[in-house]
DNA sequence: TATTGTTATACTCTATAACTATA
DNA sequence: TATAGTTATAGAGTATAACAATA
């Protein structure tokens, strides 16, 4: 399915709010990808001052929940390839944003910490993700926003077998 | 932030289960990739034994819904750049599934219809997509899934200025 | 001047294979 | 033999600049 629109939006003058969407229209999968990159796009920009990615940010942010993580485990938990999360992480580590700590039970492991300045930018950026979703749920309606939640949850779940 | 899981999942006896997501837990745009890529995932399975990528299918079933669309058209009703385009295009050319017609009234431009071949194949793609789609419905509900289509316009819609 | 389709190009994200050092 | 971290590499997807033809 195509990217349905990008977060730098184009004037509402053009014509494409003449085309008419189809079957596109009550595709879950399309709208959801549509709504993604608009809520992806506006968290990006919000990001953007703090120069980090929303991936860095959830990286921050899951390091600093659980201590004692080892690189595979942080992959595994935000589905990211271990091969690609080395080049990630040696960008946050040379920013200072990040520290490895050589296990002594496992020689082969490293266990991830933040840095104080990695804490420092992490309030920051959870200071800017938060307005972000005070933005969003503005938009939907509080009671709404917590029953999208329970719903993506449902969805995210397929991968794992029947539904919940 | 990190693309959340994969549609091809891990078994699920990994660590993965005993990490806190902090902050993420409770992100709309988290838990929104999240669900984008189970449902893409599904989507993209479905759509192989046609080999049709998602983007395809929804180029199809515009230009099937619309008559006498140009390429502009198309790029700008779906977010594709032009220039990125134009491979796509081609692609879908070469395998006889779309064709392009010159345009008697402007020169410049392209207007785009479906071969025979192209209408098959759209029509197994569609068929395949409303089994897709019957399967997510099941998975939370067709008066949830309505009303998922509703939330996810009105955050589609922050691209465009204050909510709706 | 502006726009359409196009080429070329670059950057990000993602995926896989293979290596090393440990277990 | 299996696993953690790593390197190298390849493929999508996406973004911009510039050009020829046409308006």
């Amino acid at each position: 399915m195509a990217p349905p629109g990008t977060a730098r939006a184009k004037k509402s003058t053009d014509r494409s709010a003449r085309v008419a969407l189809g079957v596109l229209g009550e595709s879950i999968g399309y709208q959801l990808r549509r709504a993604q990159l608009a809520v992806f796009g506006d968290l990006l920009e919000s990001l953007a001052p703090l120069e980090l990615r929303p991936a860095q940010f959830s990286v921050l942010a899951i390091i600093d929940a659980n201590p004692e993580l080892t690189q595979s485990d942080i992959c595994s938990a935000l589905g990211i390839q271990r091969a690609n999360f080395v080049t990630m992480l040696h960008d946050m580590q040379a920013r200072g944003l990040t520290k490895r700590r050589a296990s002594a039970l496992d020689r082969r492991v490293n266990t991830l910490e933040l840095t104080p300045e990695g804490r420092r930018v992490l309030a920051c950026a959870g200071e800017v993700h938060a307005a972000h979703e005070a933005r969003l749920a503005r938009c939907i309606g509080a009671a709404e926003r917590s029953r999208l939640l329970g719903l993506l949850a449902s969805l995210a779940a397929l991968t794992d077998g029947p539904c919940t």
